[in-house]
DNA sequence: GAGCACTGC
């Protein structure tokens, strides 16, 4: 293994808090840190961990938190803000996650430290769960994206008294719009306290990024003698320590790599699993394939290893397999996407092998269109990755990449995702709480000038923001409080007023799942030939009526999905999502209604919101091509389409995804007068000319 | 005749 790996050199890499920066409470150091540090560091014993926290937190407007795994912030740190009497006088204690799982996780956790019910004095809310009692719940855990939603009726979230941000470090879009407007809201509410709990890496960007005294135009806050200097506060977790190992030379293929890795790993290491992360299912399936042949060709050398996949796409009761522990002495490989780098925690593993790359969605504004990239990652992630090594015991890590690109080449932080993606449903909440200068507020990373206004477009263009850039009335404010796509919810608004509510807004939850039918090698023909028996010839938004329809008359069997290649679970969440838009459409005063079984006017509820997308074939075009109206790009029917080869003269898709060709995805057949009638404004003159040649 | 990193409201 020593031709190859070399051991890290272990400095202190990226450790950004350190004693000399002043104000930085040192309550231990971390196990990355040097010798300097470990020398100066103190182990303070917990209550004084407490004591800490409560002063900085009396002290200091904002407090940045940082740790590694199992350092009890999470947990920990709302017990003692509410033990302090924070929760005092009505007021509530907020915690935010990312992920509905970590919600759930976290406040079952602390409400069986507290010894209360889970729902009385700790709760949590998620999207369809409110596990909380307005009477006595002093401690909230939730989503950011949730509290997001609930800044839309109390835009300074006046029910709060402490508000801590976990996982900050992430930069998902909803932290970042978050952390922007909490930034904004202590102008307003100096007495709130922030808890912004990130990794290491992060905590100086964090800190400056809540400096008050850096902008000039904030004297007044001198005034309420608060520091306005965020403090770092760092704590110590339970993890083990990882050796690290870098390649020697850069490597040429990382899934081949990755592959010999894990052999020297099983033949050379004692007993533990190891979890390799590659990019996607097929660098997965060509890894397990690799492995498995290694195994059968080898014989006995690379006996007692079980090689399991894992990707979110995989069936459910695949994905379980890896959570079930290797049988005695097997050692168990989890070859994976991302998704257990932060999303799923995965108990014995000792080795990791880091690819050094992941999926990342880039959104291209000029084009709009979004793309799947194999991109390297940041060394945030690689830490992340390492970590997941040292969970039961000391572990190692092997990085198919050598150090020098480590330390020279790998990016500190990442993209964050706001710098990757459409800004539409982004813009519309701004505008809904009363962010009068989108292209003004203080993001932790902004968003690209392109991409803000590509969304300011498309958002004049539904009708929801008027040549002020306001929210119209109503319709711009109705848009904003349906959890979706604006141009999903403004077809819902349209269906209201044609009377076809009840079928738009079953599309339109069919719409916000990956995909309702089951997929899969060897399965194919029979699941394409199932779908046959729901085809529409207006195309795939009534074919999806038509399995809801099935699914609904079944009694929502599970055995009826089976049958018809239909996911159980997507069907599922397509009725909770239903159900949850009927409520909000009742409430913003929405009718619904059913068309019945007039087809017409759902497909020009569907053009009324995506207007933009529409095709036209091209003329003697002999192999599928269509051109968008806007933009004249070439793009085909995804095979995935029951619209495929069958190529009506005019079209309106709702996604289009970027591989060898663009492919449009969920089409439905239209009339072109109809985009006139949607969009007059949109289509000019000239355009209609052309529509009716 | 293809292809789906991962979340979330």
């Amino acid at each position: 293994m020593s031709q190859f790996w070399k051991p890290g050199t272990e400095r202190a890499e990226g450790r950004v808090v350190d004693d000399e920066e002043g104000g930085v409470l040192f309550l231990c150091g971390s196990r990355y840190g040097h010798a300097s540090i470990e020398k100066q560091r103190q182990r303070l014993p917990v209550f004084k961990y407490r004591t800490a926290i409560l002063y900085l937190v009396e002290t200091h407007a904002t407090t940045v938190i940082v740790g590694e795994t199992g350092s009890g912030k999470t947990t920990q740190i709302p017990q003692y803000l509410n033990e302090a009497g924070w929760a005092a006088g009505g007021r509530l204690i907020a915690c935010t996650q990312p992920r509905r799982l970590a919600v759930q996780a976290v406040a079952s956790r602390v409400a069986q430290e507290m010894g209360v019910q889970l729902g009385e004095q700790v709760g949590y809310t998620i999207r369809f769960e409110d596990v909380t009692n307005p009477d006595v719940t002093v401690l909230k855990f939730l989503t950011d994206g949730v509290l997001l939603r609930e800044m839309m009726d109390d835009p300074l979230l006046t029910k709060y008294s402490v508000i801590m941000v976990d996982e900050a470090h992430e930069r998902s879009i909803s932290t970042d719009i978050l952390l922007g407007l909490l930034k904004k809201i202590q102008r307003r509410r100096p007495e709130l306290r922030l808890i912004i709990s990130s990794a290491t890496i992060e905590a100086k960007s964090m800190s400056n990024f809540f400096c008050m005294r850096k902008k000039r135009q904030e004297p007044e806050n001198k005034e309420h003698g608060l520091q306005v200097e965020p403090a770092i506060l760092s704590v110590e977790g339970r993890g083990f320590n990882v050796q690290i190992n870098y390649a020697e030379e850069p490597v040429q293929d990382y899934v081949q790599a990755a592959v010999s890795t894990v052999l020297l790993i099983h033949e050379r290491e004692p007993a533990g699993d190891i979890l390799v992360f590659l990019t996607g299912q097929d660098d997965i399936d060509a890894a397990v394939q690799l492995l498995n042949d290694e195994i059968q060709n080898t014989g006995k050398h690379s006996s007692g290893l079980i090689v399991l996949p894992l990707y979110s796409g995989l069936p459910r009761a695949e994905q379980e397999l890896v959570f079930s522990p290797a049988p005695r002495g097997k050692r168990k490989v989890v070859i994976s996407t991302n998704i257990a780098e932060t999303s799923l925690t995965l108990e014995g593993i000792v080795y990791v092998v880091d690819s050094g790359f992941s999926k990342q969605r880039f959104y291209n504004p000029i084009s709009d269109i979004e793309n799947l990239v194999v991109s390297p990652i940041s060394k945030a992630s690689a830490r992340q990755r390492a970590g997941r090594a040292g969970r039961v015991r000391p572990g190692k890590c092997y990085r198919l990449y050598t150090e020098e690109y480590f330390l020279n080449h790998m990016s500190n932080e990442g993209i964050p995702e706001i710098q990757r993606s459409n800004m539409v449903s982004c813009v519309i909440q701004l505008k809904a709480l009363g962010i009068d200068n989108i292209l003004g507020f203080d993001w932790p990373a902004s968003p690209s000038a392109e991409a803000m206004i590509r969304a300011l477009e498309v958002l004049y263009s539904l009708g929801v923001l008027d040549d002020d850039a306001r929210l119209t009335s109503p319709t711009g404010f109705q848009v904003a409080e349906i959890p979706l796509d604006p141009m999903v919810s403004k077809m819902i608004i349209a269906s209201s007023q044609l009377g076809c509510s009840e079928e738009i807004i079953t599309i339109a939850a069919v719409l916000s799942v990956q995909s309702i039918w089951i997929s899969g090698r060897g399965i194919q023909k029979e699941s394409d030939e199932a779908k046959l028996r729901f085809a529409a010839a207006e195309g795939d938004h009534i074919t999806f009526l038509n399995v809801y329809k099935g699914f609904h008359q079944s009694g929502k069997s599970s055995q009826w999905c089976h049958k018809n290649y239909v996911n159980y679970h997507a069907m599922r969440k397509v009725v909770e999502v239903r159900e949850q838009l009927k409520r909000i459409a009742k409430r913003i005063g929405l009718v619904l209604k059913s068309g019945e079984n007039d087809m017409q006017v759902v497909r020009i509820a569907v053009t009324a919101g995506f207007f933009a997308n529409a095709c036209h074939l091209e003329a003697y075009s002999h192999n599928g091509m269509y051109k968008t109206l806007r933009g004249s790009q070439e793009v085909y029917i995804h095979p995935s389409s029951v619209l495929f080869r069958v190529n009506p003269k005019w079209v309106i898709y709702n996604s289009l995804v970027s591989t060898d060709r663009q492919y449009i995805r969920n089409v439905i057949t239209i009339d072109p007068s109809w985009l006139l009638e949607a969009a007059p404004h949109f289509y000019q003159l000239q355009q209609s000319n052309h529509l009716l040649r």
